[in-house]
DNA sequence: TTTCAAGGCAAACAGTCGTTTGCTTTGTAT
DNA sequence: ATACAAAGCAAACGACTGTTTGCCTTGAAA
């Protein structure tokens, strides 16, 4: 996906093939986003990854230039997830405050939802894999673009219509979401009642 | 310190004989620190470590059982200096609000401070290390409940004055802080500007 | 049916990892 | 001055790491 798989298209005699139906590779990025979701990037290896992928190492390298590279994939797939998931709840909603909150649902819920992609979105932290570090932080900021969106459309008191407090509200909501996986147990606050407190508890005095 | 060499403390004959001055395992531990915080718990080798502490790989292993040991010590070291500057600037303030806020910026500046104890406490994952992750988790949770007792303080109007509703605020605002070194540069807003950002736009219409 | 690249196998390379063992140095209490 | 434990050295153990190389299989386009 983002390998270094271009290549030069000669049209003159030489067709470009097509990938092949039995390729494997989706089902070594289902199992790399398992196991960097499970145990972290640093100590998921791998021989473990291609093991559950039902291959030998070597091949993984048809596929990726490197481990980094591998992580990438899976986390920009995961950031996909979300993104796919967040635009979808936003779309049914036409008040801002009702949409703010459906992000918020639809954002919490990927993050601890059994499929581990948006796991690693939250849990890898980009800093300490220097080589993709970048790419990785221009994934989440695009991301977090829709919140920027929505966050400014929403009717504030006047006090609080500049820029910088609505950057502040969106740390504010954002690092309490991306932080409640620690502490969320599934017998516990559903992710849903979870993000609409803190909806709530803002709300509740910002609207008009 | 939190390592397994208590032993049999026998008096007949064998005095205890005191630790010596010339023991190096400050040096470990802030070294263990520093290359937990900059590169991670799994990608931080014990041979980095004991390089910089000015030793040899073997040597370690005499004040500690194993990696995880040595990382629940310098993860203990870290909540007990942020819990330290937290009850600190707790006490210069008598109104329940500006002792929150003291807290929260006590907090945010362990955090991104250049001391990287703290760094090790909020970006080491209990989850990835099994064999400790309770302990650790015990010591967090122990230091938050200094954030329990500060909330519990605060005046809220009536229909916020619930257990849970304190719960949802101090989750909220301590995700918020922990997710805060994440995104925060150093030519940008001050930690004590962050938090207090975040107090406020909370406060503003919360207090009574 | 032939052809050829997409895709994977097999096996190894060169390091690095956490940890163990036996022995030596050295500070300190006596 | 002497004794003894605290602390560290030196050297290795076995397992595991990401990655490379050359060869083989196979699906699909012609």
């Amino acid at each position: 996906m983002a390998s270094a798989k271009s290549s030069a298209r000669k049209k003159s005699r030489a067709p470009p093939k097509a990938p092949r139906a039995d390729n494997r590779l989706p089902q070594i990025l289902d199992a790399a986003a398992a196991l960097f979701a499970a145990r972290g990037y640093q100590a998921a290896s791998i021989r473990d990854i291609v093991k559950v992928a039902g291959m030998l190492p070597g091949s993984l390298y048809y596929h990726f230039a490197n481990k980094d590279e591998l992580l990438a994939a899976v986390y920009g797939e995961g950031v996909r997830r979300i993104s796919t998931a967040v635009s979808a709840a936003v779309a049914k909603e036409s008040d801002p405050w009702a949409g703010l909150e459906a992000a918020c649902v639809a954002h919490l819920e990927s993050l601890v939802a059994p499929s581990p992609y948006a796991k690693v979105v939250i849990s890898v932290q980009p800093a300490d894999v220097p080589p993709v570090a970048k790419a990785l932080i221009a994934l989440r900021d695009g991301y977090e673009q829709q919140f920027v969106a929505l966050i400014s459309a929403l009717p504030l008191p006047l006090h609080l219509r500049d820029r910088k407090s609505r950057t502040t509200l969106r740390m504010l909501l954002l690092g309490a979401l991306n932080w409640a996986p620690t502490w969320y147990r599934p017998s516990g606050a559903s992710p849903k009642r979870i993000a609409r407190d803190f909806i709530h508890l803002i709300k509740a005095e910002l609207a008009p």
